[in-house]
RNA sequence: GUGGGUGUAGCUCAGCGGUUAGAGCAGUGGACUGUGGAUCCACGGGUCGGGGGUUCAAAUCCCCUCACCCACCCCA
């Protein structure tokens, strides 16, 4: 038995049919909002992350699924799909509008131990939206953000919110940041020691308890910021305040991804990532290697995440509206051509449905040898209504339509059929 | 990468050195051959995750390995 790969799932309904209902409650909403979708490869060349997410970064140090080709291009599937849209805007010159808004839904591949909430191959919906380095940009993010999680599906989120300044004021942070935790090295964890020369700021972000403890007296870098950056940050505060965002201030929010600047933030519920995003007003320039240089904002949200949240607050089954199904069953050969007519033309109907404002159905066509047999079996498939024709129907051009539910049945002839049936439908 | 737990029928699990490995649910057939859900009866189904070892004897004990679950690191 060859099974699947460690770390991935397969889905299959009800679960895969979750997903795509909360996936089209997303995009159809973010569609309203004026966000196009993008589609870029699941493999780029492996320089892209490492220019992108950091070389020393854990996604790009130890969990990328690098490999190379046939030609011996070094090439990664992607671990997050920000550095691809970029990438793509870029190659296709649509910087040259003066505001892009995209969003995406698609894979992304991490080599993890895999566990609760984390799988090697995930799925990512985000927004990156580009041109617009006002506060406004990111109060919009945020807004949708919050929006997807609190109001389309019902849940308590928290959104944890920090700024880490730009190129004019994080130097100087980083160096009293540096500074600070130079006088307790000895008794930082390992990883933090090493984080201390390549990355201080995400000393911050430790878990370790010692190492939070020295954290909680460092220095802010919102203490740290700028006038513009000030500015920015106290602006968007306000905004998001005014209308009533529950934000929670946390300095110690850094985000292990090296692109961002000015505003970092994450949606969590119950203590769980559900998404995570910020500013990156540097990365286009960068990847386009100077050639533009575009402010930025974005975030991305795990679809497993929010399908496992949704599942365990039993909150989901909303999103699984019940069809009417409707089993069209031959009882003898000679009934097959009747039942088959009717299969096709309740195939065309289901086409027009639109025309005839009915609820939605799926149908079956099935044959049994007798009647019991078929409303068994029609009773394990859940079916509404058993559309049957055997000897009896045959010799009067007649077919029986029986309610499972209420067990009434009636006869039509023919012709009548699907008058009848969708006169039925109505009344559900 | 580190640590803990679990792998026995399609599913949930029992058995933890001693006949031919079990139960419930699900499946199939029948009682009931044109009227389903209930009940009763019967039947089918297993390399006990895989490999090696100890033993007269291993699902059971030991070692290795794989997979899943959980925690840490990190992140969606």
């Amino acid at each position: 038995m060859i099974e699947k790969p460690k770390g991935t799932n397969d889905y299959i309904h009800p679960e895969s049919t979750l997903r795509k209902e909360i996936t089209n409650k997303i995009t159809s909403f973010l569609e309203n909002l004026g966000y196009k979708p993008i589609e870029t490869p699941v493999f780029e060349n492996i320089e892209l992350f490492k220019r992108s997410a950091g070389i020393t970064s854990d996604i790009v140090s130890k969990e990328m699924y690098e490999f190379q080709d046939k030609k011996g291009r070094h090439l990664a599937l992607r671990p997050e799909i920000t550095a691809p849209v970029v990438r793509a805007i870029i190659q296709n010159n649509l910087l040259l509008n003066h505001v892009i808004k995209l969003y995406y839904v698609g894979s992304i591949f991490r080599y993890e131990k895999p566990q609760k909430d984390r799988y090697r191959q995930a799925t990512q919906f985000g927004i990156e939206y580009f041109g617009q380095e006002d506060y406004l940009a990111d109060f919009e993010t945020i807004l949708i953000c919050h929006h997807i999680y609190n109001s389309i599906f019902n849940l308590q989120v928290e959104v944890h919110l920090n700024s880490i300044g730009c190129q004019e004021c994080r130097p100087s942070y980083r160096e009293s940041i540096f500074e600070y935790f130079s006088k307790f090295e000895d008794k930082l964890c390992s990883d933090c020691k090493r984080r201390l020369n390549e990355n201080p700021l995400r000393i911050l972000d430790c878990k370790n308890p010692v190492c939070k403890e020295i954290s909680n007296e460092a220095p802010k870098s919102i203490d740290h910021l700028c006038t513009s950056c000030k500015k920015h940050f106290n602006n968007l505060l306000q905004t998001l305040n005014d209308f009533k965002i529950p934000i929670k201030l946390n300095t110690l929010l850094v985000r292990g991804l090296d692109y961002y600047n000015r505003t970092v933030f994450e949606i969590k519920c119950n203590n769980v990532d559900l998404a995570g995003g910020g500013r990156y007003d540097y990365l286009v320039r960068e990847i386009s290697q100077g050639k533009y240089d575009i402010p930025a904002i974005g975030f991305a949200g795990g679809l497993e995440r929010l399908t496992n949240i949704l599942q365990e607050q039993k909150t989901f089954k909303s999103l699984l509206k019940e069809k009417i199904r409707i089993n069209l069953v031959s009882l003898t050969e000679k009934a097959d051509k009747i039942i088959s007519g009717i299969y096709s033309k309740l195939l065309e109907k289901i086409v027009l449905k639109k025309k005839i404002n009915t609820p939605d159905i799926e149908i079956y066509l099935t044959k049994f040898e007798n009647l019991s047999k078929a409303l068994k079996a029609s009773d394990k498939l859940k079916i509404n209504y058993v559309v049957f024709v055997g000897e009896e129907e045959l010799n009067q051009d007649e077919v029986t339509i029986k309610n499972m539910e209420t067990g009434k049945q009636q006869r039509t002839k023919i012709e009548s059929f699907i008058p009848t049936l969708i006169g039925l439908l109505k009344d559900e």
